[in-house]
DNA sequence: CGGTTTTTTGATGGACGTCAACCCAAGTGG
DNA sequence: CCACTTGGGTTGACGTCCATCAAAAAACCG
């Protein structure tokens, strides 16, 4: 039953894929609640009290945050399989609010056994760091995203980043099945066809920190570009590539391959290289 | 000797903060490099082999990625008793580098027996898990303050950080000794006056991507207001209330107490409370 | 003291927010 | 079946913030 976390505990982890039986157990143990939610529902808000773990079973849903203006920040979105707000896992109170997008499933395991079988098992515990270090490194990724890029890009970004996450059953919503299949399958992520459930574009707006005019002037140029098709309440991607090519991906991520390798001091090397590589 | 370790992994850490005799002596193994810098000196590079975990002894250092566009980010500035790049540790290669600010001293812990030591007991992971955690929250509001703030706030914030976690030692580089200290200490943090080292403005653009002429733009505003006095590769904070005022601080983190507790779904309610609480 | 960075300042333009409409699809109640 | 509402999307006019270009001034470094 608690096969759902281990898999998604484990999800394209680098190499701590494998449990050991007793840790198999240990998980096997932990019972979730099964939580049905409809659209637009709150799971919770900010400052509720935070006692459950929560996994993205089925649906859609998105966290976020209200600032002092008025306006709000969506944080993120979650699709199936993906763990809920990790980094609030260790506080007392959430400190974002949790949103469904689409009638959901969430699965919510009890914290305190958690940690409590965390404690237990060194292994466990290095599951979730692992979790915990790719949500960093996301983040990390986020913040360049944002604090560099222009609207354009960052739209893109994000069509393609949520494009990416979908899982391929919500994407076969509409029609063009073999098309979408094939544009997110083949690695090579041919032009193809594929398909956003209804995300409202004020909520791109808030996650990206754009007004909801200025989205909507990006997805019109996009639009008239023929890289996008905009239904109500959904996007559906024409041109991946020519909106890669627009984002700036460069198939960031695994990429970074091990390349110049002049070594800095911690390697051997003692040059006093001013840090003028820029420009 | 490798009380630093326990110390910095320990630093105002929400409740953990006491480790079991078994785990000081394992930790106490763990005898560190001790690695002197000069200033502006290259500690590593992006893309190098990432095979220590770094602890900031003395002085200062920021780590930075090079963009596709030819400019940098800084990701990060590091201070006396902080961790180094905490998210590349499980990483093979640095996807940042790392370059001194001042004359420098980093303890470089084998990652090896670090990451064994971890795997022995699961108490000293979760200490790492809590730092990861702490890690995660400043950077979820890095995210935020970068992406609705305009550039006044974003560098009356990043003033204020920076000077909150700038150890006393430093502060007093100048004069003005006493009056940082009180700036500092006081819980109320009366109107002080305290001073921040050798930071080129340049790396204030470059950490809040803003442009280096319109950070300056917004310094000599503060200055004009007489908030902040400007020296030679430094600036001094006169006026740390109407910095804070500009900067919105609205004393952050701490205070988020929990005050409404009009529950979501998850603690009773079931309301299908449409999410217009915006605006 | 010249060369090299940093800081400072001005002028110009593009990107993006704000305001204010209008459109359109989906209810909703009569 | 039709008026009315309601919430999102669409579009234009206009202003602000901030990047860019360019160049002077100041600080630094041998």
């Amino acid at each position: 039953m608690a096969e759902e976390l281990i898999k998604a505990l484990t999800k394209d982890s680098y190499d701590v894929s494998q449990l050991s039986e007793d840790e198999r157990l240990l998980l096997a143990e932990i019972k979730p609640q099964r939580l049905h939610f409809e659209k637009d529902s709150v799971v919770f808000r900010e400052e509720e009290p935070a006692n459950y773990f929560l996994l993205m079973k089925e649906g859609i849903c998105f966290n976020h945050r209200h600032l002092e203006d008025g306006s709000r920040q969506v944080m993120d979105l979650y699709f199936p399989g993906e763990v809920i707000a990790l980094s609030e896992l260790p506080l007392e109170a959430h400190v974002s609010g949790l949103t469904t997008l689409s009638d959901a499933v969430i699965l919510a395991y009890d914290k305190a056994e958690i940690t409590e079988k965390c404690s237990r098992t060194a292994r466990l515990s290095r599951l979730f760091m692992e979790l915990l270090f790719r949500e960093q490194a996301i983040l990390t990724e986020r913040l360049v995203e944002v604090a560099r890029h222009s609207a354009n890009k960052r739209v893109a970004h994000f069509l393609l980043d949520i494009n990416q996450r979908l899982p391929p059953s919500t994407k076969l919503l509409h029609h063009a099945g073999a098309d979408a299949l094939s544009a997110c399958c083949s690695p090579k992520s041919l032009t193809g066809l594929s398909n956003l459930v209804g995300i409202p574009q004020v909520l791109i707006a808030d996650a990206l920190g754009l007004s909801i005019v200025h989205v909507n002037r990006v997805l019109r140029q996009f639009k008239e570009a023929g890289w996008i098709r905009i239904r109500s309440q959904g996007i559906e991607l024409l041109d991946i590539d020519a909106l890669k090519v627009a984002a700036g991906w460069e198939s960031e991520g695994e990429a970074r391959s091990i390349l110049h390798n002049q070594h800095g001091a911690l390697n051997g090397d003692t040059a006093r290289s001013h840090v003028k590589d820029n420009q």
